[in-house]
DNA sequence: GGAAACATTGAACCATGGTTCAATGTCGTA
DNA sequence: TACGACATTGAACCATGGTTCAATGTTTCC
């Protein structure tokens, strides 16, 4: 299959056909052709497009992100600085996400424990816990 | 100081004035009173539930969660579970978020590796990338 | 040839978490 | 008492990444 319709191309990537319009408005996809009737047509490398799309979405990247990352696909001057100042960007933000993460994981552990203890003496940590919330949380407020 | 005026408060929390009306609509916080002249008037109590949303806020809760956990506040029944509950489904998705954000660092990584191979050779990776895209990108994808 | 499935468009709508605006009123200080 | 800083309201607006709708047209298959 080298050609498909908006449906087809939708489902071979899993994506809604929705979707593909809207992507299309956003000038990140077009249809190779249009049919007599006026349907899009897309070849393979409207498929592989919707993939990165998708995979780099996956990344984090913004759809403005990655119109800059496919506009560069065709750049004669094969602009290496522009794509890896972008991935290097979103590599420093997953770093710093995974680091944030990091510590609300523990804040949460550490509400679980505090909610759990005060449960055996009948009463709810989430009150007793607003109290000193300002000290516990002032490590994931940093982050953010 | 143990009351504030809105601005007063919004100073001793660090939140622009307008997010402070802003959670008042949704109901998070309430001033305690009124002046003469129809100024919100904020207690202490106020401040600690308002540092109480922005912590939560930045462990990742919805304002629809931090709604029900300071609604089981002044629960005579101690609500543990439900507390407990919200918790660990944030938790959940805590773990679960370091877990693709390990994947899409990894991926970024080798994104850049490659891009900086093609460099060498007066190419840039994006466009060879997008010809195998689907392989290499497959593993965030599941994640998400 | 006719029904079912699929496609077209522009416009409006959705959720989330706010911000901005305009027109007006109030407070504190000199 | 006047000025500037601060506050009031409802309504509209913003960004992001889409989804939904209605009215209409096209393909496909029996």
């Amino acid at each position: 299959m080298d050609h498909y319709t908006i449906g087809q191309l939708a489902r071979a990537a899993d994506v809604p056909t929705s979707t593909v319009r809207y992507y299309e408005r956003r000038g990140l996809l077009w249809p190779g052709s249009r049919s007599k009737g006026n349907y899009r047509i897309f070849g393979t490398d409207a498929l592989e497009r919707l993939w990165f799309v998708r995979s780099a979405q996956a990344a984090g990247f913004t759809l403005s992100d990655i119109t800059s990352l496919l506009g560069y696909q065709h750049d004669d001057s094969a602009p290496c600085k522009e794509v890896q100042d972008l991935i290097a960007a979103r590599l420093g933000k997953v770093v710093e996400q995974i680091k944030h993460l990091k510590v609300v994981d523990r804040m949460l552990r550490e509400w679980m424990k505090v909610c759990r203890e005060a449960e055996r003496s009948g009463r709810c940590g989430v009150l007793e816990g607003l109290q000193s919330t300002k000290k516990r949380c002032s490590k994931v407020r940093e982050f953010s």
